[in-house]
Parts: C-alpha cells; structure tokens; sequence
DNA sequence: AATGAATGAGAGTTCATTCAT
DNA sequence: GATGAATGAACTCTCATTCAT
C-alpha cells in the first residue's frame, strides 16, 4: 500500500490512474501513462505505490472505504429497516453516477486481475456485505422482513442485484439516471424479502 | 474464432484451457501450457483458435449456447412461468456445479480482459438474457407476476442474484450445494416479481 | 545452463558474447548485443541460456572444461613432475595466448558478480586446482620436490603466479609472447618446490 | 575522489561502504544502504564521494596507501633482502586478517567493475607493486638473489602468490591464521628467488 | 495438418543522481 | 552542509505468434 497518503502526490496519482484505467483498461494502461496524466516521473509513482497492481488495490481499498463511512453516516439516524435500504441503495447508486469512470474501475477492471488481487479486494467488500446483512437482520428482528429470511442469501439478492444494475448501465452508457430507480429496486427487494 | 470444430483437437485444446485458466486465470496462462495440456503443439493451437483471447471467448460461446439450449428444451414444454423460473434456477446452479472449472473461468476470468472481449460476450450473453426476460414477460401477460413489474430490472435482479451466488460460491468453494437453494432463490424472486 | 548445446546455436552465442564482453565487459553488455553478433534474435538467447549469468557461467565451464581435457591428455605419458609441471605452464599460457579475448574474460570478468556466480565457477576451478595439486604430490613422492613440501600453499603459488602474469599481461596488452616465459616460470617454481 | 576528507563522514561513509559492500557485493550495494548505515542521507555521499564508483576506488587508494606507508615504514631500517620480503608478506598477510572485510572487498568486488575502475586501480598498485621490485632488486644487487633473476616475473609471483593464498582465505572463511604461514610461503619464494 | 524453433516487441521496475529547501 | 523526494534512463526477460519443414 501507499507509504504515505498526507502528500497531495498520492491522490493526483490515484485520480489519474482511476481516470486512464477506466478509459484504456488495467492491462492497457502503462504506468507511464498513470505518470504522465498526473504530473510526475514514472520512478515517483513508486514512492507512493509499491507496484502496478497495489494502485489497483488501493482505488478499491480507499474508494470502497470513503462511500462506506459515507452510506454509514447516512443510516446512523434512521429506524426504519425498510428505509435504511431505500438509503443504501440511493447511496450505492448515486456513489457510481456521480463518477462513473470510477465505477467503471469498480464494477470491471476490479473484478479482472489475479487471484491475489481478487483475494485483496474481496477481503474490503466483506466490510461493506456485513454491513448490509446487519440491516437486513435488523428488519428480519423488527418483524419487517419475514421470519424465515435467509439473511445471506438476500444479501447476495441485494448486492448481486445492485452490482448488475450498475455494470450494465456503466457499460451501456446508459443516458437515464441510476438514482432515479432506487424506489424501483428497492419495492422489489422488499416484496422479496417480505 | 475456431476455423474448424468437427476435429476432435479443438475439443481437447477447448477443455485443457479451461482447466488451465481455472488454475492459473488467464493472465497467466501459457498458450504451450494448454497446448501440453492438449497434447499438441503449440503451433497447432493456431489452426483451431485465432488466437490467445479467441480460446477464451470460444469458451463462452460454446458454452453458454450449450447451455442455453440445455435450458431452452427443459422448459420449452412448461407452462407455468413460477416453474419456469425455477427449472432455469436449479439448470444455472446445476451447470455450474458440475463443472466447478468451468464455472471460475465464466465467473472470473472472462469478466476482466479487454473491452474487446468484454464486448464480445455480452453479445452472447444478451441471448441468455432476452431468454430470461421472456419468462418474466410471460409471467405478467400470464398476470401470475405483477402488472407494473419492470421486466428489464426484474431480470437484472434475476441474472445478479444469481451470478454473485454462484461467483461466492466459486469463490469460497463452498462445500454445499448450490442446487440445494433453488427453491429459497426462486421464492424471493417470486416475491419480489409479486 | 545450456539446454542444448548440439545445437550450432549455442556456441554461435557463446562466442559472441565472449568477443562482446571481452570488449564491453559484462555489465556494459546488453543481451541484445550478444544476439546480433551472434545473428539471432535476443529472445533465442533465452532458447539456449537461462538468463544472462548463464551465459557467463556457460563460458567458464566449458572452456575450461575443454582446457582441463587437453592438459590433461598432453601430460598423460609423461613421467618427469618437472617436464609435467613445464607442459602444464605451456599449455595454461598457450590458451590464453590463443584466444585473448577468451583470457580477458576468464580473467577479469569472471572474477566479479555475484557471491553465486563466483561459487558456481570455483566449483569448477576446484577441479583445475586438484589436477595441479596431484602433480605437486607426485613429484614430492617421487622425490623430485622437497619431502616436506606443503602441496597446498605449492598449487597456490603455481596458480597464483601463472594467474597474475596472465592478467598483467592481458590487461597490458603486451606485446611479447606468454609462451616465451614458459622456462623462466617453470624455473623459478621448480626452485621454490624444492 | 572526495571532496574533503578532514570531515569525519567521510570515514564513515566508507567504512560503511566496506561493510555492506562486503556483505552484499558492490552491485548489490545501493547507494542508501551505504547511506543508511553511514547514518546521513543518500544525498550527503555526494558531498563526500563524486559517485558511487568513487567510493570503491576510495577504499582502494586510501586502504592501499595507509598499508602500503606502514608496510615501508617497518621495513626501513632492515638490511637483509630476506628479511625485508618476510617481513613485507607478514604485512599483507596481517592487513587482511585484521580486517577480513575490507579484504573481501579488495580481493573480489575490487576486481571485477568497469575497465575504467580496474585502471584507477592499477594505478595506485603500481605503487605497491614498485616496492616489491624494489626489495627483490636490491637482493639480487646485495648477491642474495639469483643474478639472473627476473625482477618482472619474481614480483608477479610474490604477489600472486600472496594474492591467491589470501583470495582463498578469504573465500573460504578459513579458521587458520595467514600470518601462521609467513614463514612457508616466505621459504618458498626465497628458493625461487636463489 | 502438425510441429516447435525462432522471433522481437513491449513494459514494469530499479536506483544513482540531482537539487530545492 | 544536510536532506530525501523526485527524477527518468536503462534493460532483462517473457511469451504470443509465425512459418519453414
């Protein structure tokens, strides 16, 4: 990871990287061109990335991080079960709308790599999974969602659908806005889940 | 894509990529290592596959229309669109279970490389989904799902659901059966499409 | 090493980079420079070669394989320790005489890398080392050297002088004849052994 | 060559260069690791030392010029040739045992870099080298030595005589004393010599 | 069709050196 | 003088692909 992220470097090289991944792919892009797109030699991006793949990790760990804490945050207040996953979702969309080359990192270039990567990235998605199992478990206790719910399975309803939504309209290109379904999706979770 | 299946070589060079790829991912798959694998030269790997990504994309293809025919016959004479559902559920989780090799590379590797190949295999892939949203529009022509269901992200729902159950599966390797939740799956489903 | 040296490949490459590095030393030369000189592309050097210390390693095994072998044959019939000991200076300055270019690199490049490389070709010296020691015994059993001559310390003078005079003369380019010497050094060693 | 020597860093910069050049080999060496164990920043070597290369020559001509200066002041005031010579390879040998790891260095990471370092070196053992010719050349005047004598030939033999018996040493960690065979080896290069 | 030796483009990474502070 | 972040040139080795046999 990172030696130090107090340095402005860190993320000029983070952002720059995000923004030519998503445009040329992880296997495409050089780090040269990482460099160059952020204003640095290519020697300096290994002051602050061990290597190629670690500033693939890191876009995973820190982005993943900065949207959890946020959508965490979001939640804190609210009681209603029903309503915390109608805030998640609206989070979880509007996470990705808002920078799509960002999500495009996420939803394809992430999802690529090598078993190591994949192990690394899987290891941070576990933080945001509990998270949402809690919220559903919350409804299953409160007498929201049914009795009998498999909590994990709809969990991995919940995200796998989300996921899919999401890389096919980062794919697409879609020109119609993905916060704009969150009451869509969200009807049919609980009805799933009811 | 391959000049010539009647040989029985392409089938030998076709199956020991994937069990290669399921061990080592693409990347670091060697083209001599599926042709030592085959028990060819590597040379010969050429007069069946244009080239390294070619293998990979015939994968899926093959594949997957062998599947979807698969599918397409066992639920050709149902009527039902509840039991459809199910029928393709428990025909996913039972294709993927049988050949757990197979399963890693469709659930892993062919979801990183180029946009080029990405490309390709949506294209495929769309086949599998029109049939999915078929089912579904059936179901609400049919009144048995809900009128103002939203058939394209009824499918989304379906396809991710499915897709993170069967990528975590792989993942973790889990040592249950996935066929043995078709009925929990196909339930929230149902009643999310209600 | 080698993976196949029947091949007229490998001694193309091997005599290329003995006339590029002599020249160049082997730091300063660039695998691609062997490759040209040889007349084949760098990446058939890797079909003969391991990596570029191989090469290095490859150069003193085998020529002073093929040094031993001759010395050994010319010394065979021969009875006298004296006369074994003169025909043995002869032909140590004889090869390098020969092939000077050869000489720069057994006796300079040869001595630097790596702590592995440096084991690797000891190994091989070693047994150079044992053949002079066996003739230093002989001529203390036979009387001709001095009874209670440490054999040891002898081979090391014989090794270590005959060595530093190659050297000199190689790097200084002489313009005399190493083989002229042959009676002078023989004298003074066979002095000092008895 | 250094800058200012009257600074004490200098001492330690290359002491510690010794060191770790001696543990790691001089392209193994990076330039921070000398730094590091110098106890200042990379960037002060450069005050000290023009290069890197600068500093191995350093080691060379400041270690040989204080031996060389002690070796000549024990020696001025003997008369006997004999005992000069003896007294001299006492010296070498004692240099070398007191500090086996500058020995290391001179007798293998010494040897082998660029030509240009190997002629900064043969400059500055030239020196050493002189003295030796000296010694032998004043036996064969005082009638010690062989009339005949070869001054040229006897000096490469004592020195790679001593040279090979301390590379060995050196080389394999030896548990004996060199200067416990001052006398063997100067016995046998004063028959040589006869 | 089959072979496999030969090809050579391609890029991640290191690290000596510099220089603004 | 001291620092250490920044620089960027340099180079080995891999491996998909070709093609003469």
């Amino acid at each position: 990871m990172a030696k130090d992220r107090s340095d402005d470097k860190f993320n000029k090289i983070l952002n720059a990287a995000i923004h030519i991944i998503a445009r040329k792919g992880f296997h495409n892009t050089k780090v040269k061109d990482i460099a160059d797109k952020a204003g640095v030699a290519s020697g300096t991006v290994y002051n602050y990335f061990s290597n190629k793949e670690d500033i693939l990790i890191s876009i995973m760990i820190i982005k993943l991080n900065e949207y959890v804490t946020k959508a965490k945050n979001a939640i804190e207040e609210i009681d209603d079960p029903k309503e915390k996953l109608k805030i998640l979702i609206h989070h979880h969309f509007e996470a990705m709308q808002t920078n799509p080359e960002l999500a495009l990192v996420l939803q394809f270039e992430l999802r690529q790599p090598t078993k190591d990567i994949r192990d690394k990235i899987r290891k941070y998605l576990r933080e945001y999974f509990k998270f949402i199992e809690e919220i559903i478990k919350d409804g299953v206790e409160k007498g929201v969602f049914a009795k009998d719910l498999n909590v994990y399975f709809a969990r991995e309803m919940f995200f796998g659908t989300l996921d899919e939504i999401v890389s096919t309209w980062v794919y697409t290109k879609k020109d119609w806005l993905l916060t704009d379904q969150t009451d869509t999706i969200c009807g049919m979770l609980i009805k799933a889940y009811s």
